[in-house]
DNA sequence: TAAGATCGTCTGTATGACAACGTATGCGGG
DNA sequence: CCCGCATACGTTGTCATACAGACGATCTTA
């Protein structure tokens, strides 16, 4: 127990080399986007995850609010109460779908749209001082292999998400 | 509002390009962590932040429970009862300090430790199944690279961890 | 010794997630 | 058309969890 400040040459626990805990270094990234985002939108109704809902909703793929609910891994009873702050914040609206009434179509209102537009530019200067230790291109990289990691999930991949395969595609044909 | 679904050669919105949320696939990635790390280990005390802190306390770096805490970036008074839950199942001690009689090492105990190397296995595959999207050599660019980005953060260079010098030494020296 | 700071614990409170039930609506069989 | 069943959403109640604040014990400094 005390030869583990040794050399550093071989950890006696697990043989994968001198590398941090993979959810250590999960959890820190969270916790510094997480904070640094909730420092750039001031009276934001629910800070990241809020904005996060904002996108999906601005995105127009998700039809209605268990789509959204399924799509950002929360509860449906959760995005009840989600939207309605959003909708009281006037950022959003409750549309009647003709075709299915039980369904909500949950749509950005222009002053929504605004306020993405502005939380999406804070949100790239967020992303830029969270991945500050990375050089320009290695964030790329970081992006990408991230993404592919998102959208090859089970998760991902079983629902209709349309969000990935912007993400495939360019992975795919472009770089 | 609706052009967004137009060819998608240019988002009105963000010039950065088709790519995906990068919060979006940030909390895709966490769930998929805490999901099946959640269901591998059966009925250990705190789940995926309970490993965490029995990873923490086998490093032998942090002197406390308070730095202890600091270095998963949860409360103190969490850490308390956190810590005590891990002394009920028999997986850590609180030793005295004789240098500081107000402080209390955290110890693993034989059984802990154990534990942590079974955990660890179980982890090492968790995080293969949560990377399945990725080639080997990608998964080790993807850990490198997050461990830059953790390890760079001010969080962790604020606190004396003594956990990312071996991240630095290896990408410094190293590959 | 005395004052202030620090570590750990305890208590109360508030926030948040989830389960269960209820309502409205769509779908299919008789 | 009517009936049972499934789905989407909302509401209520309950429970877990995090955090603020106060407290005792201890260290440090004067």
């Amino acid at each position: 127990m005390m030869d583990v400040m040794s050399n550093g040459s071989a950890l006696h626990i697990l043989p994968a080399g001198p590398q941090e805990d993979f959810g250590w270094t999960l959890g820190v990234l969270v916790r510094n986007y997480q904070n640094s985002s909730g420092a750039v939108m001031g009276g934001f109704p629910h800070g990241a995850r809020g904005y996060q809902v904002l996108v999906a909703v601005a995105g127009g793929e998700l039809p209605n609010q268990l789509a959204l609910a399924q799509h950002l891994g929360i509860d449906r009873t959760v995005m009840t109460y989600l939207i309605d702050d959003f909708v009281k914040a006037g950022l959003v609206e409750r549309q009647l779908n003709p075709a299915d009434r039980r369904a909500r179509i949950i749509v950005a209102t222009a002053r929504g749209g605004e306020m993405l537009a502005e939380l999406q530019r804070s949100m790239a200067q967020v992303e830029d001082v969270v991945l500050a230790a990375l050089e320009p291109d290695e964030r790329k990289v970081f992006r990408a292999l991230l993404s592919r990691v998102a959208c090859g999930s089970p998760e991902a991949a079983g629902s209709e998400l349309g969000a990935c395969e912007a993400v495939e595609q360019m992975l795919g044909g472009g770089a």
